[in-house]
DNA sequence: TTTTATGCAAACATTTTGCAGTCAC
DNA sequence: GTGACTGCAAAATGTTTGCATAAAA
């Protein structure tokens, strides 16, 4: 079993647990979702994910379902969404440290980033303003290289 | 007459007779929605240009109305819109310099701000990850001062 | 007069909800 | 066995589109 896979079980375990405590049940659905969310290479929306999990896991999934944990999910911190500009969500699990975005407009393609210095700077504005932070979405808009 | 309003009439001047050289036409109904834009202290939904719309200026007006006119006026760079995670787009003319926005989670308020540590920072970022930038959101979600 | 913009209603797309049945504990 | 979770279908929400009419140039 190589590290990636373990670090999924581990952090699956981890998840399971939480969930036991707060007197709520687990699921193979939610299992499944957040093993496609782990692996996943690209921020997915709920049909992307209904989707991936149906044909990989082979087990049926209803779209309320994928929408319902993805709530469940952001209430408990563990997926961030965001908004490509599309109206349709994606989602990602928020395994890492808090990171940025850098979005393709040609592609959609995706990047994300870290950046200490407006980390350090956003917190100066929200202190400036009397604002208690909670948390921030910043993201870039242009055309990658790949598209330029 | 004030200059706050002498400023509105030459901005809605200036407007249509950049529409008129594009071989479009105007309408009151555009008209209207700019003033409310213009002097609205907050960023208005849809729904909201309507009814102010409707109620300030006595004039009808569909809601299919106010979604072209936005979408017209965000591909010329007028408006901008932001979603604060509600699922509704909010817009705002863009009359000013850019800026970000502080969002209180709690009673939804919105503040203005614009910091050029970020600004010359977002810069380097995108040339670092060889992005052609266009654009970019950076929302700070938390707690204003009267909600705390 | 010609062409675009509007208003209405229907159509769409995404997300949420109610409910009966299933599954986890 | 109890209570939470699921799938389905219906409903709700926000947005877009087609079409006949009204208005601008």
């Amino acid at each position: 079993m190589n590290n990636y896979k373990k670090d999924f079980n581990a952090f699956l375990e981890n998840f399971k647990k939480h969930v036991s405590k707060s007197g709520l049940k687990n699921s193979i659905q939610k299992d499944y979702i957040l093993k496609i969310l782990y692996f996943a290479e690209e921020h997915l929306s709920v049909e992307q994910i209904a989707n991936d999990v149906k044909v990989k896991y082979k087990i049926d999934i209803g779209i309320a379902t994928v929408y319902r944990s993805m709530k469940f999910f952001e209430e408990l911190n563990i997926v961030e969404s965001l908004d490509v500009g599309d109206g349709i969500k994606r989602y990602e699990l928020n395994l890492s440290l808090h990171h940025d975005h850098l979005v393709c407009t040609s592609c959609s393609k995706i990047i994300e980033f870290t950046d200490e210095i407006i980390e350090e700077q956003q917190l100066k504005v929200a202190s400036d303003n009397n604002f208690d932070l909670k948390d921030h979405v910043m993201t870039i808009y242009g055309i990658c290289e790949d598209c330029q």
